[in-house]
Order: C-alpha cells, then sequence, then structure tokens
DNA sequence: CCACTGACGAGTG
DNA sequence: GCACTCGCCAGTG
C-alpha cells in the first residue's frame, strides 16, 4: 500500500509541490489523505522518496508530532527547488501546486 | 482479533 | 479566516 503511495511522490517533480489529498487522488486511494501522510511517518530517512514535495492542503509543511528538525530541512529543499514560502510560512499553491497531465512540468521545452 | 493512533481533507457555522 | 466535527483505514501493541 505504502508503495503505491511512495510510487506517485517519487512522480512529482522538482519545483512543485502536491498535497496529501493530491498523492491519494493520484494513488488511486482518493480521500485518504491520513494513508499518505502515514506513509510518509513511515518512510526511512535513505528512502528515494522526495517527500519534502508533499504539503497539506493549507500549503504548509506537515510533519510527526512535537518540534523536529524535518520540517526545517523540508523547507530548506524546497526553497532550493525553486520553492517559496509566503510570510506565513506556507507554499502558494496555486502558483506550486503540480499538475500531472499538464506541459508546465518542463518549463524549458517551449 | 480489539482498541488506539496518526505528515489530513472537506464541510459547516 | 478560524474552530469544530466526521470520515478514512493501515500500523502497532
Amino acid at each position: 500500500m505504502r508503495e503505491r503511495i511512495y510510487a506517485v511522490i517519487q512522480k512529482i517533480p522538482a519545483g512543485q509541490v502536491a498535497t496529501y489529498g493530491q498523492v491519494a487522488a493520484l494513488a488511486g486511494i482518493p480521500g485518504h489523505a491520513r494513508q499518505v501522510g502515514y506513509a510518509l511517518s513511515a518512510l526511512a530517512e535513505g528512502s528515494p522518496v522526495p517527500w519534502h514535495r508533499v504539503v497539506n492542503a493549507r500549503g504548509e509543511i506537515s510533519l510527526r508530532s512535537g518540534g523536529s528538525a524535518a520540517d526545517l530541512r523540508q523547507r530548506l529543499r524546497l526553497e532550493a527547488e525553486g520553492v517559496v514560502f509566503d510570510a506565513q510560512g506556507r507554499i502558494p499553491l496555486e502558483l506550486f501546486r503540480w499538475r500531472p497531465g499538464s506541459r508546465i512540468e518542463v518549463e524549458k521545452a517551449d
């Protein structure tokens, strides 16, 4: 099950982000956003999954209970890929949300 | 097998 | 925009 979720996350192009619900839908389990987050919680540090590109529906970085340095790493990684955060520490999903099937995946190709 | 938990989402007031 | 409620179901003890 988690394999399916990981597979979808790996399809997220750099510089863009996807919400939990979006990943769930793409994984074939719409409405099961919790399972996505749960799957990520079970991710290993060395996993080949760009989990940092997955944010909640508000465009914020979600993370496990309590304070963790993982969220900071996630933010830095996203910024390194071109994603920007507003003054509220959130990502403008209307600009960075991944659109499967869209041609904006490779902006340089024109 | 039963109960509790948990990186969430959408709807309502 | 914020607070509250319900739904969802795999993992863990």
